[in-house]
DNA sequence: TAGGATAGTGACAGATTCTGTCATAAGTCA
DNA sequence: TGACTTATGACAGAATCTGTCACTATCCTA
């Protein structure tokens, strides 16, 4: 057993975990490419795996269904996110650590200005895309919480950590809808950092 | 044509416009029954429209999609709430004007608590119906934002105005969340309660 | 009140998504 | 190499959703 996990050094995983990855990246690239030209709704799952030689069957054994197929271009940048303020150091504020975030998870390579309007586009145009990725959103939400507790030295389930959270999430949404709407200004970042601004002081003041 | 209009006062409309009606809400009703019973997903539009005896093309009619049936089930109180905070006097507070709103709405006939558990429920245990939900705040934000513009006298359009009635509805989703995960409070106002008070202060201080 | 316009309905065919199942082939590990 | 696991393809089938057409009920106007 422990030799098992030292004989596989150099292929991670083996030939058939390879060739797996890559068929879902292959699925992913295709679909998205066909919804890019022609619409979600428009492209077919045939059409899909007609594009990448794979049976119908195949596409659902690696995405239960097709909106998850969407939420998986986009989800990266959520866990890259997350990742990014995990790491943030604990002296920070919360309002710096998140922005530190913003700006790193920007930086790192998925984040390709073309796809991102493209993949928001899909999203604007398509409720059912846009509902799926707001509960993929919401769902992210906890593992935020966690790491807002983390950094708080409070409660993950307490109800101000929560909306913490949520608001996080529905700056960074409704400042990338912005920016998508907008021609003028090519980087979404400062879209999202007026909104952070906005957090640092009160929604409803009394 | 201004006779026309007279003629027909006390059936406000047709007999036609009743029986549309009626159907609809049949269909609202018996389904309701069968989720709650049953789920969301093992209830088919078959087993809906048996119970009203409707053909299953008579439903979509009424109800695009499935889904649609139970948005259909709960859109009614993000409709009050608006209307609402429409009628709160302009000097309050945004603060007061909303938690006021919220109590207002709370207090209207189709709350009952044992139904809003049921529907927050059924929202729980079904993914699919979660983000539907979801997509129905978030479009119902943009009414929302223009609420609000009016009593700030803002645009609209305005990030922090969207941000604002975002929160608010994050809030209350939020909130009435947190209340169906617990026993104790039979009332979900104190918890929302609790949560707009969060909102009086920053979410992300410096 | 009659008759045409409008709108709801049922029935059928079909597309599409998604699931269950099973045999075959490929890859893995001892 | 040989047993074991896993991916795959093929088929059948359920469920959601759409297009269409003819029929009927309701509504409006003359």
């Amino acid at each position: 057993m422990s030799t098992a996990s030292l004989t596989m050094e150099f292929p991670k995983v083996g030939l058939a975990a390879r060739k797996k990855d890559r068929t879902r990246r292959q699925l992913a690239e295709a679909a998205a490419e066909l919804f890019y030209e022609k619409g979600y709704t428009a492209t077919t799952v045939d059409e899909i795996v007609a594009a990448v030689d794979v049976s119908p069957r195949t596409f659902f054994r690696y995405f239960p269904t097709k909106e998850d197929l969407v939420v998986a271009l986009g989800e990266t940048s959520l866990d890259q996110f997350l990742d990014a303020l995990r790491n943030r150091p604990f002296e920070e504020s919360l309002q710096v650590a998140v922005t530190a975030a913003t700006a790193e998870s920007w930086a790192a390579e998925w984040v390709d200005t073309t796809k991102v309007r493209s993949f928001l586009a899909l999203l604007r145009e398509t409720p059912a895309l846009r509902a799926r990725w707001l509960e993929e959103a919401y769902r992210k939400r906890d593992l935020m919480a966690e790491v807002i507790a983390a950094r708080t030295g409070t409660c993950p389930s307490d109800l101000r950590n929560l909306m913490i959270a949520g608001a996080i999430t529905l700056t960074i949404n409704t400042a990338l809808q912005a920016w998508a709407d907008q021609d003028a200004e090519p980087n979404a970042a400062p879209f999202v950092y007026r909104g952070l601004e906005e957090l640092a002081t009160p929604l409803l003041p009394d």
